[in-house]
RNA sequence: GCGAAAAUAGCUCAGUUGGUAGAGCGCCACCUUGCCAAGGUGGAGGUCGCGGGUUCGAAUCCCGUUUUUCGCUCCA
């Protein structure tokens, strides 16, 4: 653990260094988990999305992009739950000073009655034995019919209360029911106070006329009021997908961890519409598609694995994440959610418009179902990041610090370096660069010794270096150094564009870790 | 938001009982360097997070404040 922890200050710190992440306004001491990317964290970022785009849009015949915009009509955010579900009751115990969703504290109240009543079954199993009838016990028990009582009046009042906002009773209801800190054991609470996970803004510049917006706080409602015009004028018929990649913002009372969970973070996801029952089918063909796809990334079988949702969202009716072995931890990266009709109905209950699809093959209309795959960007960096950051022993006792990127997402290709600083050879250099350079991130570099240059584009994460030296004036070869064996191969020059094709072309990427 | 810790050069840090700022690395220029970093010379860069107080004098002591990091809830 603390060498796990040691090993995440020193990806955060080597993230600064070589100019991939940076606190966001850091001349202003930073912003509470907002970041910026930096030259090659910008580029890491692309490579990632656009390695994502491909095999989703391009590779997909039955799956088209969209980019829909940040703001969005207000009753986007009723319709799709968030207003309410983004709402957090939230409650400290004074002595612990842990902090509680005042529902869930409830409700995990309601399920120790539940617990009762299943030990009152049990006890009255075995006094009766084979003649015990459990239903029959169920509705005639007193006990029982008093715990199910109080339950089921404990859950009325707080859901009405929520309703109205009042949140004095919910805590009212919190001392009534003599509720404990599970840390604490203390009664010691603070006031209820709600938490709305979405940001505020306003349209319009005129204070009194201004429409009240939020920031979306996921992408995933642009894809649904989009479906029917995109279905229509991409001709596409159920099953398709529609993917997209944009910023999503959350006001989140806690957000830490780096790049982990920020304020402002980018998703890239897909929601795949289907016919209703084949939903669960298609939910597991995308948990194995997007499983496949991660581990095309080279970061090792080994550092992913499914975990699936035990308390499903009220849109879904199945959910899993795919997790993957942070230095703190597995934690979630990317989720695949059945969400059955629930955002296209609710969209279709506000709008009052029909957003039914016709199916010509059923001749009949339906709401489709939703499976959606919803991968964190910013996650799928820091996996990268990560699971790249090395510190090697040498055999002659020196240590490199590498960063084992994938090349296909390498912020720059190949390091173009002249052996030495003159007799021409940084002219030859910069012909190459110019050759390389509509076609590839590529770098020049000719400052101190070849192979102090070699460690720095090690430590940057630089798959190739290419060296021109004494021997390329006589023959037109240049040698190509591998970062992660460190060894050297002659090629000539018009071969250099061909090999670095094989190692970052989406195609050749995939096709080579199929072997 | 609550609690704990921290804030000195780009980075890592030193700064002795308060006497007005230093090292290593990095960066820039030049020299050296003919394949796996850390040779030479010169140089840039800090009102010690911010505000106030005590004092002849504060990076150092006191108060406040801001920000960051970690823990608690939630999630992509």
């Amino acid at each position: 653990m603390a060498k796990n922890d040691d090993t995440f200050r020193k990806v955060i710190a080597h993230a600064k260094e070589y100019g991939y992440i940076f606190a966001s306004s850091e001349i202003y001491d930073g912003l509470s988990a907002v970041y910026d990317y930096a030259q090659n964290g910008a580029e890491l970022k692309k490579n990632l999305k656009d390695y994502w785009w491909r095999s989703m849009v391009y590779g997909n015949q039955d799956i088209v992009g969209i980019d829909a915009s940040i703001l969005m009509h207000p009753k986007t955010w009723k319709a799709s739950g968030h207003v309410d579900a983004f709402n957090d009751p939230l409650i400290d115990n004074k002595d612990s000073k842990r902090r509680y969703r005042a529902d869930v504290l409830i409700e995990e109240h309601v399920d120790k009655l539940d617990k009762k009543i299943e030990r009152e079954v049990k006890k009255a199993q075995k006094r009766f034995g084979d003649a015990f009838d459990k239903e029959q016990f169920l509705e005639t028990n007193e006990r029982v019919l008093r715990y199910k009582k109080e339950g089921q009046d404990i859950l009325k009042r707080m859901g009405e209360s929520l309703a109205k906002e009042d949140l004095a009773d919910v805590k009212a209801l919190i001392e009534e029911l003599e509720i404990v800190c599970p840390v604490s054991g203390s009664k010691n609470w603070t006031d209820v106070r709600q938490f709305n996970l979405m940001f505020s803004t306003k349209l319009g510049a005129s204070a009194d006329s201004a429409m009240d917006l939020y920031l979306r706080p996921e992408t995933a409602q642009g894809i649904f009021v989009n479906f029917q015009n995109v279905q229509q004028t991409s001709r596409q018929h159920i099953p398709f997908g529609i993917a997209q990649i944009g910023k999503a913002f959350r006001n989140e009372i806690v957000a830490r961890q780096f790049i982990f969970r920020m304020r402002e973070f980018e998703q890239m996801e897909m929601q795949y519409f289907v016919k209703p029952g084949e939903e669960l089918e298609w939910y597991e063909h995308w948990k194995q598609k997007r499983l496949e796809w991660h581990y095309s990334l080279g970061l090792g079988k080994e550092n992913y694995r499914f975990q699936d949702h035990e308390n499903l969202s009220h849109y879904a009716n199945a959910a899993t994440d795919i997790q993957f072995n942070y230095p703190f931890g597995f934690r979630e990266l990317e989720g695949i959610h059945s969400r059955t009709d629930f955002d296209l109905k609710a969209h279709e209950t506000a709008s009052g418009r029909n957003l039914k699809y016709f199916d010509p093959f059923e001749n009949k209309s339906y709401i489709p179902y939703v499976v959606e795959t919803s991968i964190g960007l910013d996650r799928l960096v820091l996996a990268v990041l990560s699971n790249s950051y090395q510190e090697e022993e040498l055999e002659n006792g020196t240590t490199r610090v590498v960063m084992k990127l994938p090349a296909i997402v390498a912020p720059v290709k190949a390091a173009v370096l002249p052996l030495v600083r003159k007799d021409g050879l940084p002219e030859l250099a910069k012909e190459i660069i110019e050759d390389l350079q509509w076609e590839y991130n590529v770098q020049y570099d000719d400052k101190e010794s070849v192979g102090r240059r070699y460690r720095r584009q090690d430590a940057a994460g630089t798959p190739y270096c290419i060296t021109v030296d004494h021997q390329t004036k006589e023959d037109g070869t240049v040698t190509i150094r591998d970062r992660d064996t460190m060894e050297q191969e002659r090629v000539k020059i018009s071969e250099i564009s061909n090999r670095l094709r094989h190692t970052v072309s989406a195609r050749d990427w995939i096709a080579q870790l199929k072997k």
